[in-house]
DNA sequence: TAAATATAATTTGATTATCAAAGTAATTGA
DNA sequence: TCAATTACTTTGATAATCAAATTATATTTA
């Protein structure tokens, strides 16, 4: 029970700080004119080649409206192209350009070394015990909120 | 190395996932005329009997004006109290009201609950282990990024 | 097959969170 | 004592977001 109080105290702080060194190294490094929520989006489209503006939406869980508007200054800032479908032409499809396609991977570099940094910490059985743990709790949490 | 790419998913998509889970509970709970926002201003000034703008604005990291707008409208739904310091005149004193208190209280109990669940999953060792890696993982970002 | 319904996206009008810079009032220190 | 500093608020601007209305297209159904 002590320990619940502990691991919440240093989740809580972990996911402000967290947030925060991505925010700051963001705005110092080479693509500095996105916002966090701008590279959320190119995160979301780069791990496809090539998506829906409706299911980029809903992954990303916001309304289609917000994804428009987002879209269309990614389009301005040059990282991201809009075609409409030739099957469907009610659908748009979006897809990250080369600009793009260098933000989605100084993003991911970045995530990576996060993440290396913090498991060069571990030994190799706290390294396996942390991503059975992680993979635990995910699966859990999808289960119990699924609502969400 | 591998690994690392697991890790990074997982943490990714449980990123996602707590947050919208926080924001999601909050708006079918009792509090639910609160934003996250304005919840986590509660919960900043909540572990502490009372606290400054200046203090409370810091650890927030966001700037003074922007908190003040904050406390004005927590103010206004009758979550926070605000007083000048007799000692130094310029100062402005902020805590929760009775209602904010239980708002509070309710926030740390979804969070209780969470962890709770998160752990359940886990044998005792695994929690030991979580509890460190956890700790060590804090400490070293703080470390190497304490230019944040 | 024509009309009704559903779907995909955009537009509109609003709100909230945020910042930087300017302004106000109180305190400190040279 | 008055210039500089500090603590906070106000102002004016921008980002991100939503719900609801709108437009265009596709699907279903009578």
């Amino acid at each position: 029970m002590n320990n619940h109080a502990t691991v919440n105290e240093i989740l809580v702080r972990l996911f402000a700080n967290i947030l925060d060194i991505e925010e700051k190294c963001l705005k110092v490094g080479e693509f500095s004119d996105l916002s966090i929520s701008e590279m959320h989006v190119i995160e979301n489209i780069g791990y496809s080649d090539e998506r829906t503006m409706s299911d980029t939406a809903k992954t990303l869980k916001v309304t289609s409206g917000t994804l428009t508007t987002a879209v269309d200054n990614l389009i301005k800032k040059g990282y991201v192209e809009r075609r409409r479908s030739a099957e469907d032409r009610r659908v748009v499809k979006i897809r990250l350009t080369e600009k793009g396609k260098a933000a989605f991977k100084s993003h991911e570099d970045f995530h990576k070394d996060l993440v290396t940094s913090a498991l060069q910490q571990l030994n190799s059985h706290e390294e396996e015990v942390l991503i059975k743990v992680l993979s635990d709790i995910d699966v859990f949490f999808n289960e119990k909120y699924n609502f969400v």
